[in-house]
Formats: C-alpha cells, sequence, structure tokens
DNA sequence: AAAATATTTGAACAATTGTTTTAATCATTT
DNA sequence: AAATGATTAAAACAATTGTTCAAATATTTT
C-alpha cells in the first residue's frame, strides 16, 4: 500500500537523519538506524540499496536545507543590503534553532567529500556574483567582501558549532543559550554595521 | 633502547593525531594508523592497549592545544582589552594555519564526549572569571559578554571551518585563503573595536 | 476468490576491525 | 658468549557490520 510504504520509507529516513547528523556516517551503524526507525534491519537496504546511499540522500538535503536558506535572500537585488542582513541573520539563527546539529555536521561532511557538496549545491559562483556581495563592495571598496560573509556567517553559525563548549563549561544552559539567540537575532545586523563603517 | 621506543611510540602518536583530527575517531582504523606511522599494527596495541585509549590522549593534547593557547592571553590582568583581542587573534589565527583540522576535530568531540572536555580542560569558569571578561563588561555593560566571545572566537575560528566550503565553491584557493587570514588579523581587533563601541 | 505483486521477517554470509597470541629478532647486561 | 628483556612481525581470533537470501505475510490486481 502507498500509505504503508511511504511511512516506513519516511520512518527510515528520519531515523537516518537524526543518527548520521549526531554521530556523522562511519559511527552511525545501519542497526542503529533500523532500531531507530523500529523497522526490520532488511528494510534499509530494501528501501535505499545501501547505506551509502542513504547517506548521500540524507547529506544532500541536509546542504540545501544549510545554503538553501538563505540563497533568495543574498540574490534578490530589490533587498537592500541591511534588510538582507536582517533576514540572513533571522533565516539562520531561526533554522539553526530547530537543527542544532546542522552545521558540524554539513561542514564535516563537506570537508570529507567536497566533490559531492559541488554536484549537490551547484553553486559555485552564486555567491560571488550575489547582489549581497555587489552591495557590500559599494559600502566598503578597501577590504575583500568575503570577510563580511565569513563575519556574517561566523556570527550566525558559529555559537551553534561551539554550543557544546559553552555548554560544558557552564557558561550558558539550554535556556540562556536560547535567549542569546534570540538577543543576536538584533544585534548582529548592529555590529554588521558597525564593522562595514569602520575603517 | 630508550631511543627507539620512544621513536616508534612518537611515530604512533603523529600518525594517529593525523588521522584522528583528519577522518574521526570512527572512521580512523587501526590498521590505517599502522601503516601511516609505517609500523606494524600490533605495536599499537602494544604501546598504547587500545585504540581508544590512544585516542583519548592525542583527544587530550589536541583540546589543550585548542583552548590553551589563549588562557594566558585572556586571564593576563595587565593587559589592556585593545591588546588582549590582538594576541587572542594574532595567536589563534597562527596556530590554526598550521593546524586547520583542530577547529572541526575538537568540535566535534567535545560534543561527542562534552565529560572528556571538562576533565581534561578543567577550566569551567575560567572563561567567565577571566579578566577578558571583566574587561569586556566594564566597556559595554549593556551586552551579555558571551556575545564577544562568540564574536570574537566565530570571527577568528569559522573561517578555519568553512575553509572546504569556500574552496569547493572556487570563491578562494589555498593562497588567497592565506593571505585573507593575513588580514584578519589586522582587521578582526578593528571590528571588534567597532562592535564594542556600537549602540 | 485467485493470482500476482509488494512488503516484511529472521537467518546467514562475507568482509572488516580491534585485539591477542606466539614466535622471532634485536639490543643490553652479565 | 650467553642470557635476559625489550621490541617487532605474522597469524589468528572474536566481535561487529553491511548486505543478501529465502520464506512468510500483507496488499493489490485480475
Amino acid at each position: 500500500m502507498t500509505e504503508n510504504k511511504l511511512d516506513t520509507e519516511e520512518k527510515i529516513k528520519v531515523a537516518a537523519a537524526k543518527l548520521f547528523t549526531q554521530k556523522g556516517y562511519a559511527a552511525t551503524k545501519t542497526r542503529d538506524i533500523a532500531e531507530e526507525a523500529g523497522i526490520n534491519l532488511s528494510l534499509l537496504n530494501y528501501y535505499f540499496r545501501s547505506k551509502e546511499k542513504l547517506f548521500n540522500l540524507i547529506m544532500g538535503e541536509k546542504i540545501r536545507q544549510f545554503f538553501g536558506i538563505v540563497v533568495p535572500v543574498i540574490t534578490d537585488a530589490s533587498l537592500d543590503l541591511e534588510l538582507k542582513i536582517e533576514l540572513f541573520v533571522e533565516k539562520y539563527i531561526e533554522t539553526l534553532t530547530q537543527n542544532p546539529d546542522l552545521p558540524i555536521f554539513v561542514l564535516n561532511e563537506i570537508r570529507n567529500d567536497p566533490k559531492h557538496f559541488v554536484e549537490e549545491i551547484g553553486a559555485n559562483k552564486i555567491l560571488m556574483s550575489s547582489s549581497l556581495m555587489n552591495q557590500i563592495r559599494a559600502k566598503n571598496p578597501e577590504v575583500n567582501p568575503v570577510h563580511f560573509i565569513m563575519n556574517l556567517m561566523g556570527m550566525s553559525v558559529f555559537p551553534f558549532l561551539s554550543k557544546p563548549v559553552f555548554m560544558a563549561s557552564q557558561v550558558v544552559d539550554e535556556n540562556s543559550f536560547k535567549a542569546l539567540m534570540d538577543e543576536r537575532r538584533k544585534l548582529i545586523p548592529i555590529w554588521m554595521n558597525a564593522i562595514l563603517g569602520s575603517k
């Protein structure tokens, strides 16, 4: 039955996405995925052929999730720079709050297999030719705009990458981290403006 | 002989450090380490008892390397805020340029085993009570100083975490990345000042 | 209802992987 | 030179892991 088929297939994908993002490819065992999904081990190969094919599927979705969110924002020439920054930060913090493991997983696997990333996202030159880049160049022609992308992404994404460190050090707990991230939605645009105006 | 013993022991550690930081614990096979070190497989267990013990050893060293560099800087009350920021950035970019895989490895493994991190670094409250924190609080009492730590670390470390992405996207190559990092040594302190003065 | 197809299950296989064992080699001491 | 202890090598073991197979069950089609 179509309903049930999609159901187990989806159960496997959800379980695999959870474990792969949490522990990476090598540390995730097919038996763990089966158990997490509550299905028989053979079904994994029945629906997805192999662990590697299942992983590539999940991986592609996660890459698109991580980079896809902001592509409409940075390419839309009708949005001015300040609004773009606001939307960029807003979108990222919102997505990462709901998927805290996303950045470290994506960065990890792109390092392990850069080619897969290039094929998946296809967006080689999107970033450099985006209207965001041009607007940054216009505002401060002296400094390589890649710096500002690194700063903007770094200020938005790095807190999620380093969250386990700050948690373990008892600098933050789950609640105060959430509160900090809410503050950053408003603060990062202010900071980015200060940076762009400096020098 | 003492000389030779240290030699093979060291060879194994170097090989293990390279592979563990590059591919993580689960993806690194003991046979890979042996081959990389140019030694017989049995010697790994002979010198280090088990893969896990060897890993914990390497892991501890890497954690101390990653966090240890800047502890003298952030705790030294005789350095003013601006100088601290300069030294912080200087030290980090220098270390990470020579160990580009360090951040993603450390952040990864701390997420996998936060307890080991706490035991290893012991530095629970070092950060919060550091003179750096107090100086930040003094300069801008309105904003939680954790934000500035996240920004300072993020601007220094995030480029190395995202390097594979920018490389694969052909936004940078090895040389231009190096040049960008050299620029950032001077720019990040300027940006941090702009941020601290903003609002 | 019967036949055909799709899904699920449990067992087994083959390759991989961490570890141990046993013997051989080397260096140092007596 | 013989003996002792440390180091290295090769092989084997046991557990894990990804995958496959054959049979059973459920679903859809005729």
